[in-house]
DNA sequence: GTGAAAGCGCTAACAT
DNA sequence: ATGTTAGCGCTTTCAC
């Protein structure tokens, strides 16, 4: 099965010209005569030849590839982001090179590396670590931006990366705050850990904090192993299995998916969604829409988070903007989940 | 931002070595001395030098990639099947180079081009056209393998590709079989096409048999313009308003993320989900059995397909196996869409 | 309009 | 154990 390749030289001999004549057509330049361009064409159809791209990459000084990395593979919340970022970056002329790679491998190395493989111009990173160091950060030496996440534990300089993202402490508290204003006390927290140093961390302490200004005590705060449905919903289980837990009238569910979990959970325990316990997530998936009940959710603004990520890194690129971060504002959509009380 | 590139040749002469002997260091050859290989590593470390992946792959004649093309970026369901190839293709110490087009784009191109820029050594297509031509595939020179769908048209010759899906016709017969058997005669259909051939055509045709087989009448064919969520949600709610639709006990969908969409319309409209209408889907996803109520579909073996397309795509590339297609068996996995009526 | 020749960064004989 | 050398397939001066 092994198949000698058809080369330039190849089509070059068979079409009787040279092989930089060759080149000249397949990136449509214009000093070839209109003769040798139909003959090298011909060639080239009959032949299912398809240039190198190694050989070219290697070559070529510039390059229009932008590199995503996203780090964890199933996290349904980021197709919708890797969608506006693939059309942005088609539309601003570039390529759109994605690698995923799993929650417990490094973004900042891969990047590294995919850099200098695809010869990138930028990167964008979805889905990524908190505690970067800025010895980690000098591996990248192409523009690059935090998309759905920024650096809040201040490893980094603010002025010395960029990155687009929601308010999550904020964010966390909003929801929060708009369980208390239905009348519920007793809330407790849906999480991955307390201090894991992750979006987990930032939305629980916008839930302490808000329940803290409230003069709250916690409901009960359910740690899962995972991000998925089914750690949330065996998390849950657990928990009302407790019997110092499940003493809570409202969950505040730090991402759509676990809420989903957590209301099956939650059923199964015998309790109904919204009359016995109210539900609010953060997220905003498309799908949580269309459950019943439908989900009372803060939804990030997918779309814009990924065309601002792109956004941002053109203008690094191009020399002209100054790093930032950008915080995008979330969006209440309410469902049929939560119940005053 | 313009950064000069460390190369080999930079290590070499910081190192006081030659190149090769950087090149043996890259590449883990036991021919170098401890010393050597110290002073190389250092320098390395020190510069945060990166090969050029063109450069290398232009002049290796072997590689180990494995490329897969995945047809239609946002399907829920391919999500456990890319996880399951990854995974087997890694264990069998190939690398899997991925590439997401969209619904409208032709894999079988992309293919060949990406067979050559990564000198792949085999493909598996997710998701792909049902209607190859033979002259299509011979752009392929590498082993392939279709997986999650087959060529039942016959377009192309069974002894000339490998596949590896579910009975497509079969498995939507079964469904609404069950339907039947729990005494359902009013039985709708929401597809995409009766005639689009793809996967909703041959499972349309499967509903069509099952009918026919038992005497029963078509209570109703709703057609959608998306296989998403939301277009399943917005043809049923249309079906709802016309007088001449809306008379069926049951619903057979042809994915389970349409169930969800046609379940929340279904429910706008009036209805009850199962008591005023029953729901049966295929596919099988996770989230599925998490929704209220927990729906009744007939799961493909996802992660097994994934599995078996990379072992019969190992097979063929050792010359060992022969084409084949290979069809895996559904489970039904009981929810609580459907009533007995 | 065309071609000869240099070289991109790297690996793999083939010396030594 | 190490270095020298010849290319991999392509693009790009630079002549003509």
């Amino acid at each position: 099965m092994q198949v000698v390749a058809v080369t330039i030289k190849d089509i070059a001999r068979l079409s009787g010209v040279s092989i930089t004549t060759v080149s000249r057509v397949l990136n449509n330049r214009p000093d070839v005569s209109a003769e040798s361009r139909r003959k090298v064409e011909a060639v080239i159809a009959s032949t299912n030849y398809i240039p190198n791209n190694s050989a070219r990459e290697l070559v070529r000084t510039d390059s229009t590839n932008i590199g995503l990395v996203v780090r964890g593979v199933s996290n349904p919340f980021y197709i919708d982001i890797i969608q506006a970022i693939e059309s942005a970056v088609t539309d601003a002329g570039f390529t759109m090179v994605l690698q995923q790679i799993g929650s417990d491998k490094d973004e900042i190395a891969h990047g590294a590396i995919m850099q200098r493989e695809k010869r990138l111009r930028g990167l964008i990173f979805l889905g990524g670590r908190f505690d970067y160091t800025p010895e980690d950060v000098t591996s990248i030496t192409v523009p690059f931006v935090c998309c759905s996440y920024t650096n809040p534990y201040g490893t980094l300089l603010e002025g010395n990366y960029s990155s687009v993202s929601i308010a999550d402490e904020d964010t966390a508290y909003e929801a929060v705050r708009y369980l208390i204003e239905k009348g519920h006390q007793r809330i407790a927290a849906l999480i991955t850990a307390t201090n894991d140093r992750s979006i987990s961390q930032l939305r629980y302490e916008g839930y302490v904090k808000a329940l803290r200004d409230h003069g709250l005590e916690s409901g009960g705060v359910i740690c899962t192993e995972s991000y998925d449905i089914r750690g949330a919903y065996e998390a849950m289980a657990a928990a009302l299995q407790d019997k110092n837990s499940g003493d809570f009238t409202a969950l505040f569910a730090i991402s759509d998916n676990m809420a989903i979990g957590a209301m099956r959970a939650l059923r199964d325990g015998g309790r109904r969604v919204p009359e016995d316990c109210s539900i609010i997530a953060i997220d905003g998936l498309e799908l949580s829409a269309y459950i019943e009940p439908p989900l009372t959710t803060l939804c990030q603004p997918m779309e814009q988070m990924g065309r601002e990520s792109v956004r941002q890194l053109l203008a690094l690129m191009n020399g002209e903007g100054e790093h930032m971060q950008h915080i995008l504002p979330t969006e209440l959509r309410e469902g049929r989940s939560v119940e005053k009380i």
